[in-house]
DNA sequence: TCCGAGTGTTGGAACGATCAAGGCAGGATG
DNA sequence: CATCCTGCCTTGATCGTTCCAACACTCGGA
């Protein structure tokens, strides 16, 4: 009735627990007709080691975690859906399962953390949000609990732990870029408030396009919330006020924004204005004309975060250098046509 | 330096290892003086009960298991998302933590479950997409793991499991009848093929609705793959052949290649033409003007499974009936204004 | 014949918690 | 006064695995 043991599997077979251990953990230690008796007796029983007691003695639980945060209704972004599923997949061939848990009510987001480390429920965590500024890996590296993060150590000067992130200069850069070989000379950026980290890196690689063709950028910036209206408003004013022939915004949320505008507007978003967004939501994938926008790559940066983290587990001590990814530029509709 | 246990309590408290165990589970087992005197001691060193130790003699993981399926790109729905989160809210208001998993490369789904269950890694597991006909719930049924499922048990007659599901009739029906409301009286239905459950299930509450209403249904009903572009087609063709004034769609991902039909013919979504979908996803917020969607409460699918999965580890032998959740109606600008 | 190296295998202890049973006061009961 | 009970706490065993050190066995060399 119950689960089958390592002991039955040993009695079932002939030999000893440690021999029924050995064949599972190192098989190169048996000679190869034992392996073979030991592998039948396993087959026959169905038997598989005992979780709890292999953490136990061993001290690790093969059990990553992840803090995930409430769903953003009303915008666009959909980044952790597949970032999840990517990681799940990614540290599932390593040999590790991702654990979630979100904040306790009306608790700082630290106390998830604790719970699990010290009840030594995960053998590290994946941070993510650091531009959030909460201090997660600060904390984290005082309790000396391993860990790497999705995003660069923004708040943290002194810190010493494995990160990737996604280059987002890059990204607004390879749009901006994108529009000015279509032609495009007035393109306006829409980002976010100037406390986000995030949003001025954005902001920095429209700027450095600009820069390098040479082209104005002067009052075609705007720093706004990220939401749909935002995005409208600073549409309607900029539209009014500096008369651009694209936009690129920090967000795919606030692109569906400007769409409004120029649609209420009787703009073809695309022919008569270029509009391209940043994180290729589903909503930028369904929309009409489709919404050109930059896409991050979840999948690689999933697969260098486990490798970063089979590395820190192996050897705690030795820290490698952080990864930097670069976007891509998913092209659709609203690109618009050559203008030249 | 490594984390304190039970015995490290015992002796800074200068009580027994069984004392402390009460102290933790079993508070009122103990003199207040005595109660006292632990907490502090365990407050003072830190102590959590070791995870893999207390899982081991209990037998019992503390862990429901929940397999995710690959975010589809190019569609508008994101339930899971929203989902998962609700889950991990709720399963951690009830001391569980939500392990997620994947199947492995090219493997039948039921191995990533197999896995899970002989390692006794988890307690029991969460299945969804149970209209898709894997026999996932036959399948742990037969091994006797504990799960509960979101969604009707479909492909399983003689299911014995709790369950939660939403009412998509309902839901379509709630649709359908706010669009006879506004005065509609020829209201198409953009659904799945045949062969989906979740898709017949739909149309049934469209039907209905009309039914009761007394208006026509022929020619008026369409079943196409969920994609985009085939919302698209089955719109031009619907339009050109039957005239609705409305559409009521099994999905946002339909909904939007309807708005996109309309907006290709000049036509007004809301104004001209009403349009409604199903999921309320992040499209349906964000889009131009606002796609009515409806909503299903995965919120309160999560409390009642959660509520559904501690009745079934606390006595596995009763299962209570299944719960059917109604879903709302997000009313938005592609309901367009009263007709009458 | 015996030794020592090289393989494989063995039983006992440990990981850190909970369970089951038992000890020990002190008051109620006959 | 002996007995029983009740409340509170302690002791030893146990969950299933891996680590550890010691132990057989084979086989070539002295």
């Amino acid at each position: 009735m119950s689960a089958p043991t390592l002991a039955d599997v040993a009695e079932l077979a002939g030999v000893s627990r440690q021999t029924v251990s050995n064949a599972v953990n190192n098989p190169d230690l048996l000679r190869a007709d034992t392996l073979a008796r030991v592998q039948q007796a396993i087959d026959e029983l169905g038997y598989k080691p005992n979780r709890a007691a292999r953490n136990l003695r061993t001290r690790a639980s093969h059990l990553i975690g992840l803090r995930i945060t409430p769903v953003q209704e009303g915008t666009a972004s959909v980044v952790m859906d597949r970032f999840v599923h990517s990681l799940v997949e990614k540290s599932g061939e390593a040999g590790y399962h991702v654990l979630l848990f979100t904040d306790a009510l009306e608790d700082d987001p630290l106390t998830g953390y604790d719970e699990l480390l010290r009840s030594t429920a995960v053998d590290a965590f994946v941070v993510t949000d650091t531009y959030l500024g909460e201090g997660q890996a600060a904390w984290l590296r005082e309790r000396r609990a391993p860990f790497v993060s999705f995003g660069r150590p923004w708040d943290d000067d002194n810190a010493r732990h494995p990160w990737v992130d996604i280059d987002g200069a890059a990204g607004t850069e390879l749009a901006t870029r994108h529009l000015i070989e279509k032609g495009h000379d007035r393109i306006a950026w829409i980002g976010w408030k100037k406390d986000s980290v995030l949003g001025e890196e954005r902001r920095s690689g429209w700027l450095r396009a600009m820069h390098e063709a040479g082209l104005p950028t002067t009052g075609l910036a705007s720093r706004v919330e990220d939401a749909v209206n935002s995005g409208c408003s600073a549409a309607r004013v900029m539209l009014a006020e500096a008369g651009p022939t694209a936009f690129v915004c920090a967000s795919d949320t606030l692109a569906i924004g400007v769409m409004h505008t120029l649609a209420e507007r009787g703009l073809q978003a695309g022919d008569d204005v270029a509009v391209v967004g940043f994180d290729d939501s589903q909503v930028a994938q369904t929309v009409w004309p489709g919404l050109t926008s930059v896409r991050q790559p979840l999948e690689e940066a999933a697969v260098e975060l486990v490798k970063a983290l089979e590395g820190l587990l192996a050897t705690p001590s030795q820290v490698g250098p952080g990864v930097m990814l670069t976007p891509t530029l998913e092209v659709r509709g609203t690109s618009g046509p050559d203008r030249r």
